[in-house]
DNA sequence: TATTGTTATACTCTATAACTATA
DNA sequence: TATAGTTATAGAGTATAACAATA
């Protein structure tokens, strides 16, 4: 358990940090923002999966999920099938074009990654990385009500979703 | 030297923080967003300063910092004295109302940090906080000084400001 | 009646550019 | 001519709510 002082220095990195994600973001195309590229990312690891499934781990509502799919099926980089065991569902899944677009994308923001931390150790690297893993865990934790030891597989619920309740 | 799935996967983890903003921003009172917030955090760090220093430490444009600002004034969090050295200049200053409000904030972002990681050691948000301040003056100290390849030696100057090129 | 996904609307943050008042 | 700060405009991200189709 920290001091106050720690955490609201804590809170001032956290702030600062936007500016990092504004410079990286402005090597992004104009065809492909933020957005577009974490949904591009996701699909390229963990496959093709439903419109909330995405929303979940994108952890942002899924009427913007719905926005920034629609702007990558537009361009031709994903493709929303129906789904055969439920109707009312859509699997995302990258075409080919989408895939080389990811990849272009990885390959600049690794550039310009290992441009700036050119004098990080390789320890560094993982040691943050590790940490702002299990910063996220802890929020997405405590927002599930868990139990604060036993770190459930994060997103493990396939119904938890961040959707906009039903109005009732 | 870091490899390149290491970047890759790093990037994974700034892209999943702006769900950690996001939640932190939500117990910000609709009259004092994250933007706001940020300002008055500054100020009662670093004391009263110029526009074109807060812009700098925001590492904004100066008329994202002015729009901020005005925001604050209206309300009576600070106010803005002229400069008796450049009566271009004004100098930003916190009011007593507006100390009282940052203590607020503070007190509740503490709060929920404290919650959230609460089972994180000592240790460790300490050096979540040490790897974010280097990241950040990395990124920094790139954009002014370390010529990656040939960039010209735009923003050498230590007046340098992020704001917006005069029209010439 | 509840859920999946889409769309309309609104709000915040940001950058660019034009403008003023000083230097 | 250059700089400090303001304002207008536009673009991106997000949440809320209302809606259609399906479960």
């Amino acid at each position: 358990m920290a001091e106050r002082a720690q955490y609201e220095e804590l809170m001032r990195q956290f702030s600062a940090f936007s500016a990092v994600r504004r410079e990286l973001g402005r090597i992004l195309p104009s065809d492909c923002p933020s957005g577009s590229a974490a949904v591009l990312t996701l699909l390229g690891r963990f496959g093709a999966m439903r419109m909330s499934r995405l929303a979940e781990l994108l952890s942002v509502d899924m009427s913007v999920t719905s926005r920034h799919v629609a702007h990558l099926a537009e361009r031709g980089w994903l493709d929303r099938s129906p789904d055969p065991t439920d109707k009312r569902s859509r699997i995302v899944h990258l075409t080919p074009l989408g895939l080389a677009r990811l990849e272009q994308l990885s390959e600049s923001t690794t550039q310009l990654l290992a441009e700036r931390l050119a004098d990080w150790s390789d320890r560094e690297v993982a040691e943050l990385t590790r940490l702002m893993t299990r910063l996220r865990a802890s929020f997405d934790d405590s927002r599930v009500a868990v139990p604060p030891r036993l770190p459930p597989p994060v997103l493990a619920d396939p119904e938890a979703t961040t959707r906009t309740p039903a109005n009732t």
